[in-house]
DNA sequence: CCAGACGTTGTT
DNA sequence: GTCTGG
DNA sequence: CCAGACGTTGTT
DNA sequence: GTCTGG
């Protein structure tokens, strides 16, 4: 489809989101976006895939913070992203055009020579995600697009960060939404403390020149 | 995404 | 090297 | 026609 | 469910 293969790959290698944070509390997650809980909140600096974790989908006009794992449930594979270019293909088409869902994050990371950055804007970042739900269970993946200017330093690829949640639930497919992202992001150097999935716990964001120091200073 | 396992037989 | 687990 | 696959990232 | 391969 036009609107969505105009999103481009630009053929470099790096990466995406595998791994993000979560940890803010859920009254601010209340106070935005007033949903419907019907999920056990938790934080964690180190959210990996096949985890549980809070997402907002719209049901019937209402707002529900739901959980779901981190891998869409096709069956036989378990994408934890989904590439936007790809979402009209009989695979994922259906989920685009009903079960569109947001990730509350703190910021989420990358990697770079072996050395990870966690990436924020602002105190939440919405992702645009797609979900499943087969016997009760959901689990959804992240729509990916191309790095934008700021972004392709470090990857040519990011995850898709929606602004307007109204109109991503809205009635028509949100095609104007899948893009780049046209905001400004921070960028962290973080100790890789983080690369464990086993590891969670303030250390994953806390910036590597203050490790350094920390470690320095015993 | 990274880390860690990566087999077989028989079965308290 | 490749697959699974988190 | 049926059987089988159906993804993403990166490849230091 | 739907597409590709044979």
């Amino acid at each position: 489809m036009a609107r969505l293969t105009s999103v481009g790959t630009n053929g470099r290698a790096d990466i995406m989101c595998g791994r993000f944070s979560r940890w803010i509390g859920i009254e601010i997650l209340l106070e935005r976006f007033r949903p419907i809980v019907e999920v056990e909140y938790t934080k964690s600096y180190n959210v990996a895939p096949r985890t549980i974790n809070p997402v907002l989908r719209s049901s019937d006009g209402v707002l529900l913070l739901s959980g779901m794992e981190w891998g869409l449930d096709l069956g036989k594979n378990r994408p934890i992203n989904a590439r936007a270019e790809n979402l009209d293909t009989p695979m994922y088409r259906d989920a685009f055009l009903s079960r569109r869902a947001v990730v509350p994050v703190s910021g989420f990371y990358e990697w770079k020579d072996g050395r990870p950055y966690h990436i924020t804007a602002g105190d939440i970042m919405t992702l645009g995600a797609i979900y499943n739900e087969i016997n009760g269970h959901g689990s959804f993946a992240i729509i990916t697009v191309e790095a934008n200017d700021q972004m392709s330093d470090l990857h040519s690829r990011m995850p898709l960060i929606i602004e307007n949640i109204e109109q991503w639930f809205g009635e028509h497919p949100p095609y104007q939404l899948v893009r780049p992202f046209d905001g400004s992001l921070d960028f962290t150097e973080v100790s890789t403390y983080v690369n464990s999935p086993r590891n969670d716990g303030e250390e994953c964001i806390r910036p590597v020149s203050q490790t350094s120091l920390e470690d320095f200073f015993g």
